[in-house]
DNA sequence: ATTATAATTGAAAATGATTATCAATATCTA
DNA sequence: TAGATATTGATAATCATTTTCAATTATAAT
């Protein structure tokens, strides 16, 4: 349980109770890198602690989006995927998706060139275009191995 | 009406036949440089040709982008948003998403340094991970004037 | 021009992901 | 420990997009 005791406290600080659905949660997501479907979640979650609810799992992941602890990814196949924020600096990364089953690759070539321009772009958006920019995203679209 | 007969032939070539409502929603497109919902395309057509279906857009929209012949963009609010892909050699561009109303806002700042990173990138990963990529997304996310 | 073929349309119903409701329960604070 | 209130999970509701299917229309062949 990586950063278990950070995750209590960043609850607490929200007004939000540490409980048992959002423990197994967070552990589920720090023991793979994989991004997961809220399904992906209810399934394997089923056999530890069965009759954990979906909208449950849905309520939990909004929850840790909202207070930045994961990813959310739309693979444009319908449903959002989410992994978890490594407190790792060295783990930026950006996306390689297969627009046909959804798999998300995290990529880390060239991320720091990437990130050079896109601080440069950023900045000069946001000014042009009165935006308050909060993220950002670099992704390839295409086939993988399997899909293709 | 800009393009009308590379469409026709565009269609021909693919087995598709010319008909009014393929007609009227890519003189919309064409009328503008927004990224519309299959609502907004109803809504537009409506006064114009009542009658037509949803349905029908939401087909003749997946046709297109199958085509090639506009960009689909999800701008995380749930719905899927349109655009003409413009011939013009110099149109490429990046996207500015509001995550509150899903404005989209084209830029062409910095696209050329962007572009020629994205190339080496590509032809990297797709090496690497055995993926057909097919297209990519930069794109930053915020919050527009009026949304912020 | 007429006809035959197959693509297209639109209404209605179905799907599938996500969200809202609400009574029961669990967590935290004092 | 007890009370206040945040959270849970079952269920129903939303909402965008797809599927079905009979009626219509575009195109190719006569
Ligand atoms: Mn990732
Ligand atoms: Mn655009
Ligand atoms: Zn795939
Ligand atoms: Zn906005």
């Amino acid at each position: 349980m990586p950063g278990r005791y950070q995750w209590q406290n960043r609850f607490r600080e929200n007004v939000c109770r540490w409980t048992v659905p959002r423990e197994v949660i967070l552990a589920l997501l720090s023991r793979t890198t994989e991004h997961l479907t809220a399904k992906d979640i209810y399934g394997s979650l089923y056999s530890m602690y069965p009759g954990i609810g979906l909208t449950t799992i849905y309520r939990t992941l909004e929850l840790l989006h909202r207070l930045g602890l994961v990813h959310k990814v739309a693979a444009g196949d319908g449903q959002s995927r989410y992994a978890l924020k490594r407190e790792d600096k060295g783990d930026h990364h950006h996306h390689l998706i297969c627009t046909k089953c959804g798999k998300i690759v995290d990529y880390r070539d060239f991320v720091q060139e990437e990130l050079e321009l896109v601080k440069k772009t950023e900045e000069a958006l946001a000014k042009k275009h009165n935006f308050a920019i909060t993220d950002h995203n670099i992704e390839f679209l295409g086939l993988c191995e399997k899909c293709r």
